[in-house]
DNA sequence: TTGCATCCTGACCGTATGGTCAGCTTTCAG
DNA sequence: CTGAAAGCTGACCATACGGTCAGGATGCAA
């Protein structure tokens, strides 16, 4: 526990604010999906009175926005480490650690993200068709040169990125049901070591570039 | 256009309006979410009133676990292709295949399922601990045999079906974001059979499989 | 201390939604 | 032909939800 708060500045206030309503909003929203959420649980998760959360967020719609947002910074900075790479191995080795570390620190992050894409991306289409867009341009290209040096088998980059974001995310958006098959219990850290040297292994071993 | 409707018999209503609103519902909740869905909206989609909607299935909850539980079918029979196997080349094909096909043909099943999935599948959750249970089990042993019969690298069984798992659905679920970075436009005959082709090589390629 | 901007909230409102029902039409067995 | 069962539906209801607002509390600059 922390100290019985001291009188706080407005600052802080707003601040702390906001992000209890979006960390309470991201598990609401993740949980019962858009259309399911409503104000008030989001409030309640939060400790504010529903008219609090009128006053930081005008509407539902622009407190989903941002949540949305928020995750899709998150999604872009691990994006980074396929750049620093000098080869598939590094590149990709560290892109699934970045990502499963994501699943697993964000899951309910993760699953809105799903659930806004599922639905057709009525929030992030704009970003997903710039941002997203160029920065799987970029990294498609990238691969192409990997395999142009030989470093890599031709494998359609594409096609691999989607086996990235695809097996990776599994572990957030399905996180339940692989629980339900590890007997109820969430994985262990073992276990979420054994899945990312598995994807790791997998995937390196299958596009022919060795693993260390 | 079909005859327009010969007087109909009461079977043939019967199924004929279950089987329309259970597609109409399908698509709805696909799309919205379960609590984004709404009786009227289905009820238009199937060409009827509201209110027979509900002379079939009492509430939104009775239809929805009916929708849900109709792609679980799907989902069970495709995982047939792993049986009648000889080794992980022909299974797991086979299984991709399938798991495709269905993500190309019931998207908006897949998506359902998905969705079900990730709010803790609250009308699943016995099919889950049984039924779900029971087929991975069976095909963790068939995987561990294959391993010991040296057929393939001794991968983690489970991290493997979930990588499956997660490949062939993530067309289904993040289809549209597939479309919008393929130019907005659905996958064609031949980049289905190319992401399949990718797919299958890169598995059985990683999993120490020869691919034919 | 004062005045003002920010912060907060209980009570309220209009609407949309899931669900009901009384009474109609259609089918069909006997 | 007849009557009962199945199928159908417009009108209605209670509730829950997103959102508003008037007015009170609080921090803070001057």
């Amino acid at each position: 526990m922390t100290e019985p708060s001291r009188p706080m500045r407005r600052q802080d206030i707003r601040r702390e604010n906001e992000k209890a309503i979006l960390l309470a909003a991201e598990k609401v929203f993740a949980e019962a999906g858009f259309g399911g959420a409503t104000m008030q649980l989001i409030a309640d998760l939060a400790g504010l009175p529903k008219a609090n959360l009128h006053y930081y967020f005008a509407t539902k719609e622009e407190l989903y926005r941002s949540v949305v947002q928020n995750i899709f910074e998150i999604w872009l900075q691990a994006a980074n480490c396929f750049d620093a790479a000098r080869g598939p191995v590094d590149g990709i080795s560290a892109y699934i650690d970045a990502k499963m570390e994501i699943s697993r620190r964000h899951p309910d992050g993760s699953k809105v993200w799903a659930s806004e894409v599922m639905h057709g991306a009525p929030v992030l289409q704009d970003y997903m068709e710039s941002t997203l867009r160029e920065w799987t341009d970029g990294r498609v290209e990238i691969i192409r040169r990997w395999i142009e040096e030989g470093k890599m088998d031709p494998v359609d980059p594409r096609h691999l990125l989607y086996m990235l974001w695809a097996t990776t995310q599994h572990y957030a958006d399905f996180g339940h049901q692989i629980e339900t098959l590890n007997g109820g219990k969430s994985l262990s850290d073992r276990q979420w070591r054994e899945a990312k040297e598995n994807i790791k292994r997998v995937i390196l071993t299958g596009i022919g570039a060795q693993p260390a």
